[in-house]
DNA sequence: CCTCTATCGCAAGGCGTCTTGCCTTTGGGG
DNA sequence: CCCCAAAGGCAAGACGCCTTGCGATAGAGG
């Protein structure tokens, strides 16, 4: 229990940060090298000059610290494109999205969200995905007042229409992201959400 | 190398047959009670009363081992709907396969086709979204028979259209699959596929 | 029925994950 | 500047995955 002394926050420079970032560091490291299934824990103390008990009395086991590394690394920021058209912007959001997914990182991210034995981070991936949403909303409203689509559609399931056939191809299929099928997907939901004439 | 007296098929009730039939029974026992982490080829091997060297020797990793078993239980074929009316049909299909998922061996199913080390089976991957994408494909020749959809347009995407918000959600945002959504999806997809008026 | 080989049983062992108890070090607060 | 709690280092060890060499056995073909 942490008594009345007990300091909120360390100096950042301090040991406990240090071996943070070194062992995070070791992490991302050893994850772009040989991926998910490379990642060995004695492997990381070792290159980050950390006891493996250290390791694992912080980060428990090897998916928890891989997440945070990677998390740590990535930057979850998803720019708003705003072209003018509805179009045009659906199009970046998709395009950037399956950019995301084949980065190194993105990838990792990707796989990570997948596995079922991290209750810790539900309320990241909640922030993840609400985020993403966000940008999708804020085009859709857009489009909107434009009268490029139905007013009164569910914008949740208008973003899942147009990201959904994108990680189905990357998880299940594994069919390639080429262009046509990224732009086949825009017109499709285009055509599904256009105002009646 | 099989020598010229190598049979190529042995009785199927050997002891070969016996200890597979027992594995892989044993197998899915685990698998239905604790899930993909629940499995301990040790665990296994008790139950199956046989040396865990023996299932090492023949699946390799408890992976394969769970792939296999799982495909033995499993009936892949796809009832296709023929209800008479596009939407309907589409419906049919989409709440098949949400069904399909919640179930216990469907979710392991795909819990498992989610892994990357799987190498063995890909084709068995791909016969899997073939069979799956055949149904869709003749639900939707016949809609365009009747009329129901613009002709031409490509019927793997407009699967992925279908199914990808579904696997999306099951995956990734883990939000329910309630009836709103799917037939919000079905809806959806009609609308980007009708022909224009 | 007999042979011969694929498969199984068995035992030993390497390796990685993860835990735990104890001691040492570090650095924030008084 | 000193104290002390939190964090790290260390060592021992349990446990599960997976491999391997060898001997035993069952069952398919002759």
């Amino acid at each position: 229990m942490p008594g009345p002394r007990s300091p909120r926050v360390r100096r950042p420079g301090g040991r406990s940060a240090r071996v943070r970032a070194a062992v995070l560091a070791a992490t991302v490291d050893v994850l772009l090298e040989g991926g998910l299934d490379a990642l060995s824990i004695g492997d990381i103390a070792r290159r980050a000059g950390v006891h493996e008990s250290s390791v694992y009395r912080r980060w428990g086991t090897r998916f928890n610290l891989a997440l945070e590394a990677v998390l740590d690394r990535t930057r979850t920021e998803v720019p708003v494109p705003d072209t003018g058209a509805l179009r045009t912007d659906l199009a970046a959001l998709l395009h950037g999205t399956a950019a995301f997914v084949r980065t190194p990182l993105g990838e990792l991210l990707l796989r990570l969200a997948l596995r079922e034995d991290m209750a810790d981070y539900e309320g990241a991936r909640e922030r993840f995905w609400d985020h993403r949403f966000a940008a999708g909303s804020a085009v859709l409203a857009r489009g909107e007042e434009r009268g490029e689509l139905r007013p009164g559609l569910d914008h949740r399931l208008v973003f899942e229409a147009l990201m959904g056939p994108l990680h189905m191809r990357l998880l299940l299929t594994r069919e390639p992201l080429d262009e046509t099928f990224l732009d086949g997907v825009v017109e499709l939901v285009l055509a599904g959400i256009a105002p009646h004439e």
